[in-house]
DNA sequence: ACTACGATTACCT
DNA sequence: GGTAATCGTAGTG
């Protein structure tokens, strides 16, 4: 399959709305960075939202610091922080001051493949993006793109998926949080193979 | 300066 | 299922 890439990018209206409704609304979107002259990304099948200052998992909740300042900037800044030695990305979300933000846990390979394989050192795709931190790699993301914008750049950016992507939406609690465990604001394609961990209710 | 820990991953049984 | 690797943060003194 020979699938068209996508052209019309997210704008800031999209990430100016309640966190949960941009984490849901972003599965299936296309997340596309550009090497050289070449986009490679995929789907996005599975996301998180982080809320502001008062969600205890979030970030922002120990207040603005040298290391998140860039969670606390407008809507579709670019929030990229290190653990364990690798990155996560995150699209921030409402007003500007709140801190909130949606984590991309999991991407289905789709235009660069060969790229992302290149990156990861593997050619399984499988094991190509599924999880936050091995997406990141895949796609080339690190530190130094913390801060950008989703919204301006020329480069690293969410667009509009084709028409008939029907995507079956569901949600689950977060993944490796020790703080508000129970609260459902894990979102996912339940039907891909390309999650960080498998869907169940 | 020192320590503990994490929105992870890979590899093991 | 379990756990070790790995290193930037943040908290403490």
């Amino acid at each position: 399959m020979n699938l068209h890439l996508p052209n019309q990018r997210l704008m800031s209206a999209f990430y100016d709305r309640p966190t949960e409704i941009v984490a849901r609304d972003l599965i299936g979107k296309a997340l596309l960075n550009k090497i050289g002259r070449d986009w490679i990304g995929g789907w996005i099948v599975e996301t998180e939202a982080y809320l502001d200052k008062r969600d205890p998992a979030s970030h922002s909740a120990r207040g603005i610091t040298a290391s998140n300042q860039s969670m606390f900037m407008r809507a579709g800044t670019f929030y990229v922080y290190p653990i364990h030695a690798k990155h996560c990305l995150n699209a921030v979300t409402g007003i500007e001051g709140a801190g909130s933000a949606v984590l991309i846990r999991a991407i289905e390979p789709v235009w660069g493949v060969s790229q992302m394989q290149q990156n990861r050192g593997l050619t399984d795709l499988k094991r190509l993006s599924r999880g936050p931190a091995m997406l990141c790699q895949s796609l080339g993301i690190d530190r130094r793109d913390d801060g950008r914008s989703l919204v301006d750049d020329h480069h690293l950016g969410i667009f509009e998926s084709p028409e008939a992507m029907r995507r079956r939406i569901r949600s689950t609690p977060r993944v490796g949080i020790s703080k508000a465990v129970k609260r459902r604001l894990r979102f996912v394609d339940s039907e891909s193979s390309f999650l960080s961990r498998p869907f169940r209710t």
